[in-house]
DNA sequence: GAATCTCCGTTCTAGTGCGGACTATCCTCA
DNA sequence: TGAGGATAGTCCGCACTAGAACGGAGATTC
């Protein structure tokens, strides 16, 4: 988080907002995915499993941004709820296949246009398409120099 | 968190991006700082108190991205590591006055430029100064569209 | 002055988040 | 075959998150 306000800096004047755009959004996103009694994590889980034939633990961890270790317990409440089911993988038992029920694809189903419908205004207000390229490009940009840690 | 993979909408391509390069940011961003025996949180409040005089809780919580309720818990630990001081204020029994003790400044004074001195780099070399003023614009652009719910 | 409204900080619950440690299970290469 | 190393999922401790509810305290209204 951190936030200085070094008001002269070209490059750094660029955090804040970074940080708060993302945290604006994720605000009104995570509202929204809440008043469907999901919680954030939970319906990344689920919008990542819908329309496959499942994956596993690890893939799932890499494609969601949800840490290995705090999936466990995400899934632990998806089975409880019914919405997912945990299998074995045969030939390799370390592993374990991660796909939704039938309860939990019609909860995909009903829920993912909905909250798409519900985001999608937000930025179509704000960019025209040339900006959404561009500010992607841009975003793309950055989250690589992040990724490559040495500076 | 979400993330559809609506890879033809031109809007909603903007999303994943957004959230990557901020998830890269506070990825890096977090690892450094608690490097230096601090919590994101712990720092913001840190940063933010530093160089002024202090102020109330409510205050604290507006400028930090540190909500209200996890305030009390992050200021308890910062008043156990000797860094924070919780006063009243005269004229309303309600309010606390939070300040940082001369530890918590000189903690400030050493960490802070440090800080800024690691992560503007991966600004720097991921955007031109043009580029940088373009993304900050079109960033808080989406930020004011977020914020005004209703759309 | 009393009822009411609003604000302040705290407390609670459920669910995440991270890092690190741990077990079980492969895999590899000698 | 057997030792070392890598991988998969789990588990732990600590900290944080949103949201709701609480009691104490000012402010407002009549």
């Amino acid at each position: 988080m951190d936030l200085p306000d070094l008001k002269d800096d070209p490059y750094l004047k660029v955090l804040r907002p970074l940080v708060e755009a993302y945290l604006a959004f994720w605000r009104v996103d995570g509202r929204h995915i809440r008043s469907m009694r999901l919680t954030p994590s939970q319906f990344d889980v689920i919008a990542t499993l819908g329309d496959t034939d499942g994956m596993t633990c690890s893939e799932l961890s890499s494609k969601t941004l949800v840490t290995k270790g705090t999936l466990t317990g995400v899934l632990d409440r998806l089975v409880a709820k019914g919405l997912i089911r945990r299998d074995e993988v045969k030939g390799d038992r370390r592993c374990t296949h991660i796909r939704l029920t039938d309860k939990g694809d019609a909860l995909f189903q009903k829920t993912f246009a909905a909250h798409i419908a519900f985001i999608r205004p937000f930025f179509e207000r704000a960019l025209n398409q040339k900006d959404a390229e561009t500010v992607r490009t841009l975003l793309l940009r950055l989250r690589d120099s992040f990724q490559q840690e040495p500076s």
